[in-house]
DNA sequence: CAGCACTCGGGTAATTAGGGGT
DNA sequence: AATGTCCTAATTACCCGAGTGC
């Protein structure tokens, strides 16, 4: 069918990230770079987070990680 | 901020838990130990209390257990 | 192109966690 | 059983200037 949908994952800012944690975005950014979580970058070097890792970790669940 | 906000609840930090009881940030974390007060971790290991949680406990409204 | 909010990066003070003692 | 205080280590929050995103 008309599956036009590049593979896209919802992603968050990190004020986004750090609305939901109730801190402050470069504590998120701390996160990313301890790689507590999952980091994407855009070309310009900002970083973006999975959703749908946020929520989980928000929920109490101890990091997903990839298989690896 | 033209931040969205995907569905995040509003937390509070121990300190202000702690200022709208009027009692040791200490006694708060005594308190989410004890179960009495959910608390929701940040990944480095601080915690966020529900606001709402706090609000409904201030009002007088018992956590879940009936008048001794 | 111009403008504004947000993010990046590094550095320093403030807050929090945890155990122990009153 | 419950709270406040002391101590140390870890985590988090705010300061700056420059670049990114839309």
């Amino acid at each position: 069918m008309t599956a036009r949908t590049p593979e896209a994952e919802p992603l968050l800012t990190p004020a986004e990230v750090a609305t939901m944690f109730r801190v402050d975005p470069k504590t998120v950014t701390r996160w990313a770079k301890a790689g507590k979580l999952t980091s994407i970058r855009t070309l310009g070097g900002h970083r973006r987070y999975r959703e749908a890792e946020v929520r989980a970790l928000l929920a109490g669940i101890p990091a997903q990680r990839s298989e690896g």
